[in-house]
DNA sequence: TTATATGATGATAGCGCTGTCAATTGAAGC
DNA sequence: GCTTCAATTGACAGCGCTATCATCATATAA
């Protein structure tokens, strides 16, 4: 049985809490704001009168009078992707307790729509503007060169930030993820990508550089879709690639949702990996150490990312202008190095 | 090089463009708000103008002088989880084209957290509450049934719903798969839950019913931990189970991320599934459905969920008062029958 | 021609809060 | 006693926008 719900009646204000309480209403602002401000007694009588009421502030009258809205914008490219969900977490565990409330707007991996959210976060006035990108719309560019609060681009490097950038090169890191497969002597070593935004487009040209370098880049072992990726997605690319180059001997996947998707696949033809099939995957998520087998990735530092984005921001935001020294922090990545690559050097000779 | 930026320079207002422009601020607001109640040559002049200042309208005081914030408030239990991501990108999908901007808070399966993260939202003065849960806080509840805006409990159901519950039974589903278990033939039946919340106990007791009313129960077969769940949780729960009750022929995990780890755990076992090992997922995700072996899941309508909560939000929102007649809505579920239980009902006899 | 309707623009007040400074109180010092 | 100071509390203006109504020009009808 649903009650019809009363009309709207007006929400009460601090005017309200004050007449309650007996006293003015700058007191109760200020009881809201530096309870160390007001005496004790005063305090009690303003919480109870507040509770009474069901009193809570108007932050939008709060923000225009005060012009400080301790709103941290965040735009990511996918709520979806577990790399974002991690970072996030991290932005999270460090601007919650420094009483900054972190908002989300999602991009979609489209630049048009990053923009549009840009437009959005700073209409809230935000005290600093967090990217996890580093390809904006001109106008984007614009608006943010203009904002006059701390920008931070993460995720890829750019050689011209618009203010701080953190992140990796997602370049180097298919360089590596290549050499690596390379080096354990393969020869056909496939690629997989899903949805090329620009930093899936970075490890694709690292990837391919690579092969460049040792004589071996083929075209056709190159896979991609215009999709976003899922597991299922892996799968399917996967058999794709193969009927095309039936002699593969490896794959590096764009990400490790993909490479999920092909140790499935190749688990269902019967083909094993590492004996007959190497997979590098790319972020390492959580489940790339627990699979079977446990799936060789390159490890992302987004935990760090999203607390040194978060420290940096903290530290402008209070030290009222002391800006790190460099603009560009790179902080690397690793080869997480597990079983489905673990194979002997000579195994690319056997085939 | 990193230019240090220049001083804070006040931020373009209504009045600068309206300057620049050549009219009234009240005009140029129109402008913004109904371009078809200006000229189109003045239009033209004043987005030239808003253009050249890179003017963003403050919604502090927009929001502030209109009383509408044309913010939806979200509060999810987790970020990390997909089940959330799928329903949030249902809830975007469905509020961004109607000019709603959807502003999401994590509780963290936290009943506390999720009071605060409401606080806040509140203060928002947002149109409309969504939370991803039906156990609020005696104060939340409080807060909330005074809000005077819509307010959508959702993912599970509840006898007193604050406004609109939308969800399915988490019990019955519990009991479904458990059933579903016990009808291929099992008798030793485990399950392994991660972070019990309310959703998660109603699941386990519909499990713990189920196997009771068969005379199956055992204290035993249950396995958790209050950690979040992961993949790799799932391994490690599951070995535990399994060297607790050596005898187990199935399990049915809280989760999908659980039944993952399940599945690797047992390929590293060599333990055959479903031949030697029956798994039942619960959500659904993704990945269910190309994993090797696919698996067993409850099907769990998570994007009709947030279409229709936002539905339902929008009609009251625009419609002004037109509440559904109903305020519980069962959306009900299925068990989406995969390779990882397709075995004879004989198997259960064969042991 | 004058009355009336229509569309485009402007003037004014105020949304609910906070910054600033003034007023009040009581205690301590001379 | 009177000053001085710190600790509390209050008065007032204004943040940047929008709702509301008034104004003005133009078009149409009588």
């Amino acid at each position: 049985m649903h009650m019809p719900r009363k009309e709207r009646r007006p929400r009460s204000k601090l005017s309200d809490v004050a007449l309650r309480a007996g006293v003015s209403a700058v007191t109760v602002s200020r009881a809201l704001r530096r309870p160390e401000m007001v005496s004790p007694q005063l305090r009690e009588r303003i919480d109870s009168a507040i509770k009474d009421l069901a009193y809570i502030p108007n932050r939008a009258a709060s923000i225009l009078a005060s012009s400080r809205s301790s709103i941290i914008g965040v735009v990511v490219s996918s709520l979806t992707n577990g790399v974002f969900a991690d970072y996030l977490r991290a932005l999270h565990d460090m601007f919650q307790p420094a009483g900054f409330q972190v908002m989300v707007l999602n991009s979609r991996y489209s630049p048009l729509e990053e923009e549009k959210a840009i437009v959005t976060l700073l209409g809230q006035r935000p005290e600093a503007l967090i990217l996890t990108d580093v390809d904006q719309t001109p106008y984007a560019r614009e608006l943010l060169e203009h904002a006059g609060i701390p920008i931070i681009q993460t995720m890829g490097l750019t050689e011209t930030p618009i203010d701080i950038n953190i992140g990796i090169s997602q370049y180097d890191a298919g360089s590596l993820a290549t050499h690596h497969l390379i080096e354990l002597g393969h020869r056909r070593i496939g690629i997989l990508a899903a949805r090329l935004d620009s930093r899936t487009r970075n490890r694709v040209a690292g990837y391919t550089d690579a092969m460049k370098q040792k004589g071996l880049h083929d075209e056709a072992l190159l896979e991609w879709s215009a999709v976003p990726s899922t597991v299922k997605l892996g799968g399917e690319l996967f058999s794709a690639l193969l009927s095309r180059c039936p002699d593969l001997e490896a794959v590096f996947c764009g990400n490790d949702d993909l490479a999920l998707g092909v140790l499935f696949e190749c688990a269902r033809r019967g083909i094993k990996v590492p004996e007959q099939m190497s997979v590098v995957g790319f972020n390492d998520l959580e489940f790339a150490a627990s699979s079977c087998p446990a799936l060789t990735s390159i490890a992302v530092p987004r935990h760090e990312m999203g607390r040194l984005s978060a420290e940096i921001v903290l530290e402008i935001i209070r030290g009222s202008g002391a800006r790190p020294k460099t603009s560009r922090i790179d902080l690397g990545f690793k080869l997480a190095l597990r079983d489905s690559t673990r194979v002997s050097a000579q195994r690319g000779l056997k085939v």
